[in-house]
DNA sequence: AGATCACAAGTTGCATCCATACTTGGTGAA
DNA sequence: TTCACCAAGTATGGATGCAACTTGTGATCT
């Protein structure tokens, strides 16, 4: 049951057609939903069944579940009769997101320090060194050969360490909560703020390894202390990246679609 | 510009239909989740679309969509060709939830003793007010007359103690993320749970006070405390009210992980 | 008798069609 | 010139029809 889930910030298929003929309608909500979060798709914009249904050629029908599905994770506003409405982060959002997910992942370090089998802290410590080997690798590459490939595997070594200690704390819903945060937030968003920054991924290690000791000590508290900075970090890394990008709505709303 | 934000994830009505006779998917699903919830639909039925289409009298299109919700917000999976099933909850879930929630109001307590205003701590002190004078006169009536009426002013009351603080926090992603657990939790489960035990409702009450209390003294650690405490306590309880109802799915799982 | 295969019933998934509400551009009057 | 009103256009919400898939049952073969 260890290998199962792909764990947060993992957007696999977006590749046309997931099966067959049949393209299901989840498949055209991640699909839209990356576009929207990489910022492919403008925040503010409306989405038009039309548009959609022809752009993925197949029909309005699953395009509105698409949509409805959307809704429910917070990323557009369905207007009645008019569309549905790209909802923006701001700033604002971002770090705020970003405190709650160091709180929850902060507490599953603790949960972990307090739970860990002898196995999972093996698993621990292997993902921590191909997480070191992944970031060796990359940044001796000179930049143009930087390609996806070998910048994919410090990211996966990246999610599979936070998944290990998810895993270890034992406490399913936790990882619920925690994806669900993850679904509210530009994937790869760490990736693209770290990559071409080698002094904070070298932080990034080191952090990873201080942690990954204090849950081998049993030592709930530090874990937690310690993996609630480091998501604090990487959250102030990745505002500034979005903001750099221009990726945040400013703070003020031009209109407020659904003020009931 | 606190008090604006309907922000992600705000979605109030259950009342029924919300215009006139059309009927918005969401309210379906809201409909749908409530009889989940509650055990109204057995867990591990499946919901097929002809029979809820001819009972709430619309047709299958945003029955279907109303099913995607649901299965975005993980209460049903959709199985191709299949249908939908109720994912059930077991008692190991719902105190895993209960552990999650009660790590973030914890946060929100801790936020809000630091960032409080003035003004919101004695909205605070009078919403304490309001609990305590509903639950007085809600115990000091003969059982008979209990009615949900009643019981609902403490509900409010409650659930406005918990706003309150939450507002108060300043950070309104927490209220979402504590929003999405309550959609994964039945609705009115503690006034169900608590609605007949007058010890539990006194201690409640008391431990509100003492939030409050360490809320308006700024201190943050304690308020914490505090708060996580009482929602531990009371999530037990749920359980316990749960349990007895036979509301819970047995620990074992026939197959069919819920996670995607 | 047990197992296997084929057929039929039932359900879902998607496409298409109709009705309704909102938007917007234009026109006329103050 | 500006505001108000009206009408046509357009997009969404919901209903219905059809194809594909799953599953259960029964007949046939070993």
């Amino acid at each position: 049951m260890g290998a199962r889930g792909p764990g947060p910030g993992d957007w696999s298929f977006e590749s046309t057609s997931a099966g067959k003929g049949r393209t299901s309608s989840v498949a055209i909500a991640q699909a839209l939903q990356r576009r929207i979060l990489t910022g492919e798709i403008a925040v503010g914009s409306w989405l038009r069944h039309e548009a959609l249904a022809a752009e993925f050629g197949i029909s309005r029908t699953p395009i509105r579940e698409a949509l409805h599905v959307l809704q429910a994770r917070g990323i557009v506003t369905i207007v009645r009769n008019r569309g549905a409405r790209v909802n923006g982060h701001s700033s604002r959002d971002i770090r705020e997101l970003g405190e709650v997910r160091s709180e929850l992942e902060g507490f599953a370090a603790q949960l972990a320090a307090e739970r860990i089998t002898d196995e999972q802290l093996e698993q621990l410590r292997g993902s921590w060194r191909g997480f070191r080997d992944a970031i060796e690798e990359f940044v001796q590459k000179p930049s143009q050969e930087r390609d996806a490939e070998t910048a994919a595997r410090w990211v996966a070594a990246n999610d599979e360490f936070h998944n290990l200690i998810l895993e270890a704390s034992g406490n399913r819903q936790l990882r619920v909560s925690i994806q669900e945060i993850h679904h509210r937030l530009p994937p790869n968003s760490s990736y693209l703020a770290y990559s071409g920054r080698e002094r904070l991924l070298r932080q990034n290690l080191a952090e990873h390894d201080k942690i990954a000791e204090a849950i081998g000590r049993n030592d709930g508290a530090t874990a937690r202390r310690l993996m609630t900075a480091h998501i604090r970090r990487a959250v102030m890394a990745t505002v500034d990246w979005m903001e750099g990008k221009g990726l945040l709505r400013d703070g003020a709303e031009p209109d407020e679609p659904l003020a009931r």
